[in-house]
DNA sequence: TTTTACTACACGAACGATCGTGCTGTCAAC
DNA sequence: GTTGACAGCACGATCGTTCGTGTAGTAAAA
């Protein structure tokens, strides 16, 4: 009986209710991105989708569970833009860097309007015991040991240097993509993502074996300098 | 006029409120650093000092106010932890190792509830425009700044190759140590404090001019395993 | 086919709590 | 006796949440 009913439910085109629900998330995610997640408020919200807080309210039932449904749906964004793009590329040293060129691409052209969702809530949740803080630590650990997977298959393929410590080529990858983010953000300067190009590249040339050096081009990025910059102080 | 009552005050033994101010702040920017710039309520500040809400809001005038009184409060700690102890030791190479290591160790002794005061706040009002941001900004870029400054001066002394870009390498150095605060406050991984010291000893160890290697060690860190660790996926 | 029963969805009104911000009064120090 | 530091009280707004109601649409009963 209950099988059935949900079976229906399933067949059926968005029932109705639920499209309505994605349309919140959708508003909602951006929202937070730049409001934080409990800057994000049930009545600004409501406003903002011309409907009214209780009938908004009645599709999550607790502010906490419209977090956990907002983090859910920025993940689903985060995997469109991020992820399905990057796993097209062959496994290896080319997908792990279409990874870190797809990050810097999703935070140059600000798919969230306050910069990297992820980013955001982990910094302001990190020091708030619940669900939402969990769920945003399960999926920061695991975006960074995906990141550190592919090196570790790079590895396997012969592109990497067996004696390259992945951990910390992850660490510092994954740092290097946070800084621009950091830096894109508050200071609008988008130098920061060429920054952390040649960073990357860096990172990367030292640890990819002889042979493979091609794939990368062949400068020393940190003994070059770029234009100019003025002295300050 | 202005002047005497200037110097009257900064003679006087702390003008009586002067006091109150203090503490206000002194508990204020560990609230802040916890729940955010915006989380950080009035009516909590006062309870938790056993003030009255408008005694308390006296002092300042508006929440904008005290919002900046709270950055100049952390600014103050941050000096006082982190930029004191660093120069005292001499200028250069080891002035700026001595900078990043008590910035590593001021996150890791939780000087802040919530980890470092300016990433959090940071990245709370990257995208509020208004006097709070515009403030972290610049004491943000004057941080990054000095820095690059002192790598500069290490070039000046022949510490550093003089081809290295200095903004390049700030930019790292930058990163690794917000990365570690990242991962620190997220996860509870005291590892990250050396992976964030293991990139930094690499970075400049690659920019370190050969007669001076003896000072950073000498092995190569991106290519030495520590303990293993265990496979994810 | 019509009636009935039930569910899904949304609304408006109101709850108590708390937000930032004023105004007024009091008490102590200069 | 003037000034500065605070308390007390109250304000309008907004917070998350609850409640009762109304309206469609669908399923079963007649």
């Amino acid at each position: 009986m209950k099988a059935i009913a949900d079976i229906r439910k399933q067949k059926d085109k968005a029932a109705k209710g639920e499209k309505t629900r994605q349309e919140i998330l959708e508003a909602a995610v951006h929202i937070a991105s730049a409001e934080g997640l409990e800057g994000l408020t049930i009545g600004r919200l409501a406003d903002e989708l011309h409907l009214s807080k209780s009938g908004l309210f009645g599709h999550f039932g607790s502010k906490e569970e419209l977090q956990l449904a907002v983090i859910g749906k920025a993940r689903e964004i985060f995997v469109r833009e991020v992820v399905d793009p990057a796993f097209q590329g062959e496994r290896g040293i080319v997908r792990l860097l279409a990874m870190l060129e797809e990050w810097l691409a999703y935070v140059g052209r600000s798919v969230f309007r306050g910069g990297c969702f992820f980013m955001a809530s982990a910094i302001e949740f990190d020091s708030r015991p619940g669900q939402v803080r969990d769920l945003i630590a399960d999926l920061s650990r695991s975006w960074l040991e995906t990141i550190e997977n592919e090196a570790r298959h790079a590895q396997i393929l012969g592109q990497l240097d067996t004696r390259t410590d992945t951990g910390q080529l992850a660490f510092e990858l994954h740092a290097l993509v946070q800084e621009a983010n950091w830096s894109y953000n508050l200071f609008q300067n988008r130098q920061a993502f060429d920054q952390a190009r040649t960073g990357i590249l860096d990172r990367l040339r030292q640890a990819t074996t002889p042979g493979l050096l091609r794939l990368l081009g062949k400068k020393s990025a940190v003994k070059k300098k770029p234009a100019k910059r003025k002295e300050p102080k």
